[in-house]
Order: structure tokens, then sequence, then C-alpha cells
RNA sequence: GUGGUUGUAGCUCAGUUGGUUAGAGCGCCGGAUUGUGGUUCCGGAGGUCGUCGGUUCGAGACCGAUCUUCCACCCCA
């Protein structure tokens, strides 16, 4: 049979995931220097676990896992039978794949809480899967790399997560600009134009300010049964672009006033800190993940066309649906896959992280080769990173091959440097070759 | 999930209104060079034209289905 891989995943060569491992270095430098830690949590959740907490639209994208056994026995037959595939779903499928970090991770905190000292600041770099469409910059499977803090509602920490933004798109050289706003805002905005129960079904069309631009909006609103008179209420709030206004707009809104209350007391947090990206307020910001109650994030870069590199926010509540309330979390959201192609598009890896060795061995029969073969456990236990290669193949075949893994130097073990101790090292960028004992190879390759 | 798009050698792509044995560049392998790679020259290998079916005397080309890619929605990292 030929080969192939689902739609939507990939493959990747060593020097594709030297790459992805140098974004995740970096980004894990970051995060512990802040005082995060690891976890992970299984591949799959029970499906209980993952269902509605995405919205409609993320319950259709999440992937089900297929009982094990005679599953068609406990099928439920008259979902069966009416072909109702929804509805047949929770009598096959237990278990699902995770969608994102941060819900399994609320079931993590809500398991553990006897376990947990709060606030408790945890990391996790893993793949999430999502049953889309692919396209460009979207994968059915992808890392995500997610720092939260929960178990404290201080403002500190939202300034906080935007300077770890800041600061690993500073040091990966992406110029990013970081989109701030408050879904209690966006609440105030539905509240003052009395439309609080289409609050939702408002933030998605207002979300499309960028795309749709502000007549596709207001048209989008009134076919989301808002009437024209709040439709022009809420357009002309969106174009309100300082706290100090927005707070007076809100006068009939205490939720949109303790948003902005917010708002300024993230600031008051951020302003003492120094940042090189552009920071940005976005009244027209809204995210779709519905579990988000306070500030949210996002993250993009101008200048590839690719979407969010990075996304979040502040949940008050997500843990209650696991029976865990009154723990308030917020956490950002790096998209490793999405970075990785704007740094590839914009060029922006170092060349030399695909490294693996600093020195091959090369030799030229049987006996050197034997020879060669001590040697190179000489240097190993000496921490050098070297390999030999297999056989003393012709000269020209060895040379190549160390230079097609672009190894920076070759050592050349022959008859002639056998006898005396005085090996060949040839440097391959330069074409320069010394001769050198082995003692002096392992301080020129230490 | 809806509408569209793409698929020919390892890679990037040609391939005429349907007509012999499907081409190029790069890469790969071998040689010039039996102790020297990245340059040069010479030679060579490599393809079930995504897959299955249909139309036709004849299909890489036309039709259908399917898989995949990318794009616009939807949503999102």
């Amino acid at each position: 049979m030929k080969p192939s891989i689902p739609k939507g995943t990939r493959d990747f060569l060593p020097s594709q995931v030297a790459k992805r491992n140098y974004i995740f270095d970096c980004i894990r430098s970051v995060f512990e220097t802040y005082g995060y830690v690891p976890i992970e949590t299984p591949v799959m959740e029970n499906l209980a676990t993952l269902t509605g907490k995405y919205g409609d639209e993320g319950d259709k994208l999440l992937f089900k896992i297929l009982n094990n056994g005679d599953y068609l026995a406990k099928a439920d037959s008259e979902a069966l039978s009416e072909k109702n595939s929804a509805k047949l779903t929770k009598s096959i499928a237990k278990k699902g794949l995770r969608y994102d970090l941060t819900v399994p991770f609320a079931r993590f905190v809500t398991m553990h809480q006897n376990d947990l000292s709060f606030p408790f600041k945890r990391y996790q770099i893993q793949q999430v899967w999502r049953g889309d469409r692919p396209q460009k910059g979207r994968y059915q499977e992808f890392y995500q790399c997610d720092v939260d803090v929960v178990g404290s509602d201080s403002l500190m920490y939202e300034a906080e997560l935007v300077k770890i933004y800041d600061d690993v798109f500073t040091a990966l050289r992406i110029p990013a600009t970081i989109k701030v706003n408050n879904r209690k805002v966006l609440y105030g905005i539905a509240e003052a134009a009395g439309v609080e129960e289409k609050f939702m079904s408002m933030t998605m069309a207002i979300d499309k300010l960028d795309k749709i631009g502000q007549d596709g909006v207001t048209e989008e609103l009134m076919q989301r049964g808002i009437t024209t008179e709040q439709a022009d209420f809420i357009m002309s709030t969106l174009k309100i672009d300082n706290l100090n206004d927005l707070f007076e707009a809100f006068s009939a809104s205490p939720t949109g006033q303790h948003g902005i209350q917010e708002l300024r007391e993230f600031h008051n947090y951020l302003d003492r800190t120094e940042t090189n990206n552009n920071i940005q307020f976005d009244i027209s910001l809204a995210r779709g993940l519905t579990y988000y109650t306070g500030c949210i994030f996002e993250v993009i870069t101008d200048k590839v066309n690719i979407g969010s590199i990075g996304g979040g926010g502040r949940y008050a509540d997500l843990t209650s649906s696991f029976g865990l309330k009154g723990v308030s979390g917020v956490g950002v959201s790096f998209g490793a896959a999405r970075i990785y192609d704007v740094m590839e598009e914009l060029d922006l890896f170092p060349s030399d992280i695909s490294q693996t060795i600093s020195v091959l061995l090369i030799a030229f029969d049987e006996m050197t080769h034997g020879h060669a073969f001590s040697v190179l456990s000489e240097l190993r236990a000496n921490g050098i990173k070297s390999d030999l290669y297999p056989s003393p193949a012709k000269m020209k075949k060895q040379m190549k091959y160390a230079n097609d893994i672009s190894v920076p130097y070759v050592l050349l073990v022959g008859s002639e440097e056998m006898e005396t101790g005085q090996y060949s090292l040839k440097d391959m960028n330069t074409g320069e070759q010394k001769k050198y004992s082995i003692e002096d190879i392992k301080t020129v390759l230490a």
C-alpha cells in the first residue's frame, strides 16, 4: 500500500524538530523565569470533560474515540435507526482527544486541588487536536504552549502574562502586536445597548470588525436580531478609543465600568515594566471560547497573514463545572506551529540549530577504523558530541557525508596518525587542517 | 461542516484540439580524483501521471467518485 498520514497532520524531519525545539526552549525558559512549573495531562480525556466547553462549533470539532470492544452492542439503537450521529456519539464514544490545554487543566486543578498550593502557576507544552478543515497555519494536530495561573484574581497576572508574550516574541525576534480587551467591556456594550441576552451573538459579530468593516458588522448585528438603533449605538460605542470616555458611556452598565476598572489596573501594573512590542487596546477583540470572563488577549504579527499566533484571557469560573467554585484563573497560549511558520517565512531561525555533532571521525582501512572507534569512545567520554563513519569507505564518500550533515570538524584517522598520535583535524568551514594530539583535540572541541 | 482549488521523478515545474517510448532544472548515484567535502566536467538510475471507476480504437489530458493540498466561509493557534 501507499503510505500516507491523516489530513492536517505532519511528519517532522530532524531539522524541523530542531527548529521546533528552539521555539520550545525559548518559551520554556521564559516561563520558568516567571516561576511557572510544567505539568502534563493525557492526550485523551473523558468526552464529558470536553463537551460543552467550547460552544456548539467546538463540539463538532472534537475528535471522539470509538469505544473498544463490541461497541455496537451497547449503542443507542434508537439513535442508530434514526441515523442521528450526534445522539449516537454518547453511546459509542466515551473518550475524546483534547481540544486545548485549558479545559484539561481546569479538570486537573479540580482533581488535585489538595496537592496544589495557590496561586498555582503551571505551564504545559503538548499537542491538541481539532477536526477543522486544514489550511496554511491550520492543522488538525498542533502544539500549544500554555501558561496559566489559578487561585488569584490579581490583575498583576494579566500584566505578567502580557510581559511573557513580550519577552518570548522579543527573544524569537517576531514583531508582534498584543491586543487586549475585556469581556466585561463587551458585556457593558450589550448592557448599555439593551441586548444583554444577545451578548454572545453580538461579540461574534463585533469580532469581525477587522475583516468585514463597520457596515459589515452593522449588517451582521441586524441579522442576529438586533435593531437598527441598537446596532448604531453599538457601532458608535466601538469608536470610543479611550478608557475614560468609555467609562462615561457605561454610566448605565456597572459591568462595563468594572471592565474599564480592570483594564486600568492592568495598565498600572504593565506601565511599571518595559515592553518591546506593540500593546494595543482593541475594543473589537472578542475571542470565541465561551469561558473567558475578564481580560482577553490575542497576538498577531502583521508581517505574515496567518491569523493569531497566541491568545488567552481570564476565566473566573472554569473549574466550577467540575465542582470547584471560586477559583479564578488567567492564562495565555502560544501557537507553536504558527510561530514556526512565521519564523520560517521571515527567516528568523539561527543557522546553527540543527547541528548534532561537533566532529566526525573518518578512517581509511579496517585497522584504523578499529583504532578510530577507541578514539571516538574517548571523545565521547569527555562529553564531546561525536561520531565515526561506520565503514572505512572512500574518502570522498565520507567527506561528502560530513558535508551533508554540516558537521563543523572532521578528524582523519589514518595509519600515519595512528603511529604518531597526531590526528588531522579539518575545519569544514575554512577547509584548514592541522595536527593535534587527542588531549589538544579535547580542548579545541570542548 | 459549506463552496471552490490542487495533485506528473526525491524537489520545483513543462507536457499542444485526446494520438508512438511522458520531459527539463535542481537533487541523487557512479566516474574524472586509491588520503580530502562544498566548485567544474562526463556518465547513469529514477515515473502505476494521487487512487478507483467510466467515455473512447486510443486518456497524463475528458467525465464521475474518493483521498490530499491550498483558498474563502465557519471557527480558531
